[in-house]
DNA sequence: GCCTTATATTGATATGTATCGATATTGACT
DNA sequence: AGTCAATATCGATACATATCAATATAAGGC
């Protein structure tokens, strides 16, 4: 006699690929904390201060910082010969909506709050 | 004459890399979604099921409920022939914590839902 | 015992990516 | 023009990983 059947329950039609792909934004060691640098910066943050941040070079601060800035976490403006980079004015809405769609009930948008 | 000054700001001390590896174990299609119909299923699900939720083989499927079982989010147990998974009793706090410590301010458990 | 089913593990492979060195770009200053 | 400093891009490489085929393990029914 089997002991139970397999329940189907119900098939989530979302697609996840850019949800994934913001996580994977945030999926490696350095360039998560150079996101959360910037993030608790709250002002923007000189490329220089960034490579201090972590025990990386240059150019691969730099290509950490165009994944973040692909996925529309940060923006980058120059002023002069530096770069300066800061949060995205969606970055944070758009955490909690991607959080809100994988782990329903708990991460409900109204209960955060807003991105200044 | 130089415009500014580089603002060094205040360094984080904080080690990333275990929440880079939270976010890692999302950071893949598939395996997201795997994750999200076992957060929706609000109670066990078969390993049949999420096999059939996304497409791909069954040995790949249980390489990616590994991932996920290893990082924490999820918990499995036997019940005769078939392994059910479901959400890991820490999960939802594990994910508050992390986004709380990565995007300051915003993401504050206090504001989130306990989980059940 | 044997056979079937559900899941896990192993091994191989192909693709992705983090890192760096070298070079290019951009801007300020003389 | 030239030079220096900050940042970005390019190319190569080494390492990680997603995937599958084959096999192993576990449990139930015969």
């Amino acid at each position: 006699m089997k002991e139970t059947e397999c329940t189907p329950g119900k098939r989530l039609r979302r697609n996840f690929a850019t949800h994934a792909q913001l996580f994977k934004a945030l999926s490696d060691e350095h360039r998560l904390k150079i996101f959360a640098t910037i993030a608790h910066a709250g002002e923007e943050v000189c490329v220089c201060d960034l490579t201090d941040a972590v025990p990386l070079l240059q150019p691969t601060v730099s290509h950490h910082l165009r994944v973040l800035k692909e996925v529309g976490l940060i923006l980058s403006e120059r002023r002069g010969t530096w770069v300066y980079y800061q949060l995205a004015p969606g970055a944070m809405d758009l955490l909690a909506t991607t959080m809100g769609h994988v782990a329903p009930g708990i991460f409900s948008t109204k209960t955060l709050k807003k991105a200044g």
